[in-house]
DNA sequence: TTGCGTGCAAAGGTTTTGCATGGCA
DNA sequence: TGCCATGCAAAACCTTTGCACGCAA
């Protein structure tokens, strides 16, 4: 299935570029870029589409009904354990041979795989405390 | 404020002493019972009462917009990290001193704090794998 | 009897979808 | 030109809320 370079997806690309270390539901999405002429239904579709590609992820906040994503970059960001802060919603990883000693614990204890991409610890960052 | 023990409400109380060690969305909470009458808006209600007493919590899963529910019956269960199987919804604990090691080093490298009961590990359990 | 909890239906907010049109390759 | 993506509006989905009635204490 070929995939076109719209210019709404670009603006989309563009934003989580400029973006990479917070987490932003499709409604802070949509009113960053309201100026630029795009649609809801297109920052939805376009959300879902770079998800398949993984090019972004997807979590939710404890107690909120929203969906909130945000660009993957680099290797750590697919391989280390999230913490994102519930008050600026900025995300931290945790070291990645921490990561690492929490998957390999959590294997030997109960038999359980952890999926690094999907797990989510929340708290406070330093500066939000 | 008074608290009345209403036939709904002890089938829920009922219910989730019956599956301690599962994730339950409301509308499955709601499909299990029924056959019991009890309405969408009940469970809901109920729900966020047994939040409020800290009897039950809450998490979000990765993704999805639903919200899970859990029984909150042991210390452990109350300050440890959780794993969750997306697959059975089966939940399981982290180490008590492991989750620890998990917060120091947390707070130490990136000045985070973590709170454990907001907090969701997801992956496959040992049957599910 | 008092007032909390219920069922029902409607409202609320987020996300998805159908359809005709627009625009990339 | 072919067909993917868009905008709009409506639908779907989960959750909350208003109101009158029921029921626990």
């Amino acid at each position: 299935m070929a995939v076109y370079m719209t210019k709404q997806r670009r603006l989309l690309m563009d934003f989580f570029e400029n973006h990479p270390d917070r987490l932003f539901s499709a409604g802070e999405i949509a009113d960053n870029l309201t100026r630029e002429n795009i649609s809801i239904s297109a920052v939805y579709r376009n959300l879902n589409a770079l998800l398949e590609k993984g090019l972004i992820d997807c979590v939710t906040k404890d107690g909120v009904r929203e969906k909130y994503y945000r660009f993957l970059i680099s290797e750590e960001c697919r391989s280390s354990i999230h913490l994102t802060c519930t008050r600026c919603n900025r995300s931290f990883h945790l070291d990645a041979d921490k990561t690492d000693s929490i998957v390999k614990s959590a294997l030997k204890n109960s038999g359980f795989s952890i999926d690094t991409s999907k797990s989510v610890l929340y708290g406070r960052c330093g500066k939000c405390k």
